[in-house]
DNA sequence: AACTATTTATAAGA
DNA sequence: TTCTTATAAATAGTT
C-alpha cells in the first residue's frame, strides 16, 4: 500500500529503484498511448534506465524516425550534424581529387602549363610523344 | 468530477480534446520527470498535438540530440539514412565523374585504348600532337 | 483557472 | 516476478 506521500528524489535501494522504474515505465507508456488516442496526438517516448536499457513508446500513426525529422523541422536544431559533417568532408575530398584530375587533363591538352616546372614539361612531353606513338601503332 | 470510466477513444469535441491534451500533457511531463529523478533514468518525451504543435520533455542530465544518438546506437537503426541519401547520391555521382576523368587520362597516356573507336583514336592523336607541340614551344 | 467526485496509479507488503 | 490493497495522484466534467 502506498503509505505516505512519496518523495521525488532518487531511490537509493537499487532493487526498489528497478521495481519502481518498471512499474512507472508501464504507467508512462499507458498514459502516452491514451494521449495518442484521446487527443489524436503523436508521441515519442524514449527512456534509458540507469543501467542504460532502452525502452520506447511510439504512437502507431508515426515512427521514431518521422518524429525525429518532425522535431528537427519544428526546432530547427540540426540533429544530424555529426553524421552530416563526416559526409561533407568526404565530398570535399572527392571534389579536390576531381579538381586535380581535371588539371592533369588540361596539362595533357596543352593548357594551364604555367603550373609546371621545366622538368615537369619535359616529362610531360615525353609521355605525350610515347602515348601518341602507342596510339598511332594502334591505328595501323 | 470524474464521473464514469473514460473511454480511450478520440475525443470528438475539439475544445474538450484540446483541454484534455493540455491537462494530460502536463501529467505526462510530470510523470516523466518523476521517473527521471526517482529512478535515475534518462527520458525523452516529444509530442505533437493534432494541430502539430510541438511539446517536449528531456531529462536534465541529457539532451535530445544525445538521446537520439544513444537511441540509434542502442537500436542499430540508421535514422540518418534518408537524410544522407541525397549526399550519398552526390558522392556516387562525383565518384563516377572521377572515374571518367581517370579513364580520359589513361587514354591520354596510351592506355585502355580498347575503349575507343578509330575516329576517337584519330582525334586523340591529333590532340596529343597539338598539345606536344604547344608544350615544346613552351620549353624553348 | 479552480473544484471535486471518481478513476487511476502505485508503494509496499505478501 | 506477480498479486494485493491502502493510499496518493490524476483527471473529466463542471463552475
Amino acid at each position: 500500500m502506498a503509505r505516505g506521500k512519496i518523495q521525488i528524489k532518487k531511490i537509493e535501494n537499487s532493487t526498489n529503484r528497478q521495481v519502481t522504474y518498471s512499474k512507472r515505465r508501464n504507467g508512462l507508456f499507458k498514459k502516452a498511448h491514451e494521449l495518442t488516442v484521446l487527443c489524436d496526438a503523436r508521441v515519442s517516448l524514449i527512456m534509458f534506465s540507469c543501467t542504460n536499457k532502452l525502452h520506447e513508446y511510439i504512437s502507431p500513426s508515426t515512427s521514431t524516425k518521422q518524429m525525429f525529422d518532425d522535431y528537427q523541422r519544428a526546432t530547427g536544431i540540426d540533429l544530424w550534424n555529426t553524421h552530416y559533417l563526416r559526409m561533407q568532408e568526404n565530398l570535399k575530398r572527392l571534389k579536390e581529387v576531381n579538381r586535380n584530375l581535371r588539371k592533369e587533363i588540361r596539362h595533357r591538352i596543352g593548357e594551364s602549363l604555367n603550373d609546371l616546372s621545366f622538368d615537369d614539361l619535359r616529362n610531360l612531353e615525353q609521355e605525350m610523344d610515347g602515348a601518341a606513338k602507342t596510339i598511332r601503332e594502334r591505328m595501323v
